[in-house]
Parts: structure tokens; sequence; C-alpha cells
DNA sequence: GACGCTTTGATAATTTTATCACTAATCAAA
DNA sequence: TTTGATTAGTGATAAAATTATCAAAGCGTC
């Protein structure tokens, strides 16, 4: 089978959406020093079975040696080309506040395939400030740099009642993909892929679970 | 039914990962002036089909009428009950880099049922500072304020390096979930609930649609 | 009050996802 | 070389999740 599959298998999205956690893995183990590694000890290491992981790769081709197992290295290699991040993604920031900050801060984007290469905001007293080298720039700027950069890949870190309307800027100037940092459901067109991150999502999540413990009660 | 669901029947997972999405939305229905909502609305708002959201609700009792929908102040409370985010949960946060900042300062975690009720970090340089109103504390201090909370949900901000460590400390000292920024699959026993935020991991599901557009290719 | 429109909640049907079970390949050691 | 222990890949099966369907109920209007 060809790598990037075939063109009649629809690859579901749940599959896809492993993908990122087996590279961030291997990449682990790789730097660890490790050859070789299995589907158990994959599936060990993060609490999935071996056959859910044989299965989602057989989705893509052929990486291991039946007895041996995968070699980490080459595997790392082709989840990569996979996910097309054998390359660096621009990547722009809509919002300087101490999310913002952090996000342009954090070195960890890089070698996993993605760069800032634009902050945005909209407070005049923070435009022409600076994070580390990046300077802050106006709203107003952002087309020029997406086309600059060709950039896809936006992340929304402004407040919940800012982020609906820079979605539509952005959507409107040729953003694909949203990650959005805003507790809010965005309304987006079909050709537009957000992701969301909310801690407090999570948080609830978990409080399903637990048995109450209360401050003050 | 009973409020908290009668005991033979297990809520799936998935469906209590909705809820708190369900919550935020009505929320912000409530604040905007909504009286009632339909499983049809949310469902467009949220990108989902009517009947899930009939569907996951029915787990956990009957909250609409039919031909009127669901009224949005009373779903909100009964979502917060079934949650059990009808009060404040205390909550730790190991980590006071930048992300640990952002984390600290944002005040969208005290009316959604969370207090940071700590602050804690390696470094002695940090320890004794403060953010905002908060002391960064000693990692020797968790378990006192543990506690003195009764503290059992941590977010663990440290780098990934650290990450596992900090997790087995916190694990030892009674959390019992974890949401986890750094980069990693941590291992921990059965009885302990993580999740996990990645920004990358995101990303990298974003670009495996995208057409390739690297910078410098 | 009857009628038309809407909506829920329940059940059935369908689709999707995960698991199982097995074959063939590989390797190390006897 | 043979044997035993591993392991990948895969078609079949089971489980889970989503979607479709529909009766009953509520509301507004005539």
């Amino acid at each position: 089978m060809s790598l990037l599959t075939n063109a009649l298998e629809e690859i579901p999205d749940i599959v896809i959406s492993r993908l990122p956690i087996y590279l961030r893995t291997l990449r682990l183990l790789d730097a660890q020093g490790a050859e070789v590694t299995s589907s158990q000890e994959l599936g060990q290491l993060l609490g999935l079975s071996s056959a859910q992981i044989r299965k989602d790769l057989s989705h893509f081709g052929e990486f291991g040696k039946q007895g041996t197992g995968y070699n980490v290295a080459y595997l790392c290699n082709q989840l990569e080309k996979i996910l097309k991040v054998d390359c660096v993604w621009p990547v722009i920031l809509i919002g300087a506040g101490y999310l913002g900050h952090a996000l342009a801060s954090y070195n960890g984007f890089e070698h996993r395939g993605f760069r800032i290469v634009g902050v945005f905001d909209s407070d005049e007293n923070k435009i022409g400030t600076t994070i580390g080298a990046t300077v802050i720039q106006s709203i107003d700027a952002i087309a020029a740099t997406i086309q600059r950069y060709r950039c896809q890949i936006a992340i929304i870190a402004v407040p919940a009642t800012a982020a609906q309307q820079v979605a539509d800027l952005l959507i409107a100037t040729g953003i694909k993909s949203i990650l959005c940092y805003a507790p809010i459901t965005l309304t987006v067109p079909a050709h537009v892929r957000v992701e969301y991150i909310d801690p407090v999502i999570y948080f609830q999540h978990m409080t399903f679970y637990l048995t109450k413990g209360c401050i003050d009660e």
C-alpha cells in the first residue's frame, strides 16, 4: 500500500488523532536510545491495546517486522511524513496576554514541526513591544503575515468575547485551521477545522468521577 | 430516574466528556438572556446532531419539555450538579514558568467551579515571589496544602523531564486527578485520572488534513 | 377546542470503532 | 537445524456510538 494511503480507504479521524501521541512517545523512546519497540511496549506506555496500535498503523502501510517489532527511528520518520510534520509549519498567534506570552515563549514547537511567525494583539499599549525576539503587531498586520508565510494555522488566545470576531477575520484571510484557547465554541464554515483547549472542560470531566470535596462545604 | 443515575447503568465516558461543552454553551446562552433552548439549537451551536444531545442527556434524567425544549437556567443547574461543579474545587499548580503564570493569573476558573489554592516550583529563585496575590512555594510544601484543602486535583506545568517525578509525588500525596501540560504520557496507577493538554498534538492532527505548505520549501 | 407545528424521550437501525484470533515471519538458543 | 518465544498484519467478530424514526406532549392560532 502506498504511504499516504490508498484513496479508496477513508481513514477514521479517531485514528489520525492517535498518531501524534504515537509519534511523541516514539521520539521519547528514540531520545532514550531505543532502537526497536513493539506494539505491546507502546501500548503499555500509552494505556492502549497492542492490537489497536497495529490496526491504526495498518491503515498507512507496513512498518514493522514480525518477531522483532518496529524500528523506532524509521517509524518516527514515517509518522512524521504521514502527519506532514517532516518540516516546519508557520503559525500565527492572536492575543498577547499571559497565555499568548507563554505560547510565544515556548520553545517546544520548532522541533515538532511548528514555528510562531507572528504575534498580534489589539491593545495599542502592547503593539510594538516584544516577546523574546518577536514584536507584537497590530491586528491589521495579520493579512500581510499570512500571505508572506502562506500560513494556514492560527492560535486564538484572546478573551472569549473577542474570539468569534478574530476567527471570522482569520478565516476571511485564508486560515484553514484554528487552535482556540478561548472557552467558547466557534462558528466556522465547513472547510475550516477548529480544535479547542479549555482546561476547565478537563476539570469538569474529572470532577464527575471524584467524590465531592469542595472548598467551604 | 434519580439524578445521579441508576446504578445499573454505566454511563459512557464519551458522554461525560461532552457535558462540560453543553454546560459552557448553556451558560453562554443564559448570559445572553435566553430562557429556553432546544436540542436542535444546541446542536447547531456545537456542530452536533440534536439526537446526540438528547441521547446524552437521557442518561441522567428528563430535563426538557416536549414541544418547548429545555429551560436554560434549569438545565445549567442540573448539569452542574451532575458534573459536581455546583461548588468550588481546590486545585494546586506545579510549575511557575510562563505557563504556570498564565494559569495562575487566569480569572476564568472560579465561576466555573475551580480555584487555584497553591502554586509550587522547585526553583529557589522563584520561591517566595508572587503571582498576583499567590506566593510561590517550595515543592516540599505541597503535602500540607493538599491536606489543608483536601485537594484532589493538580495541574502539572513543569518541563517534560520533571513531569513524571512530580506526578509520582502528587499521587503519593493523595492527588486523584491530574491535568498535565507536559508533552509526555504519564505512568500512573489505575485510580488516578490524567488528562493531557499539548498544543502540538492538535497541530499535528490539523496538518494531516492540510496540503503541505511549510517554511523554506 | 381542533389543528398544525415543534420538541422530547425512547427504541430501533445503522455505522463506527475496538477487540479477538490466527497466520506467517523473525530471532535466539539449544 | 530445530524448537520455542515473540511479534506484525489482517479478516472476522463483538462492542460501542451515532443516527433515524416515531409516539406522545406542549404551545400558539384560529
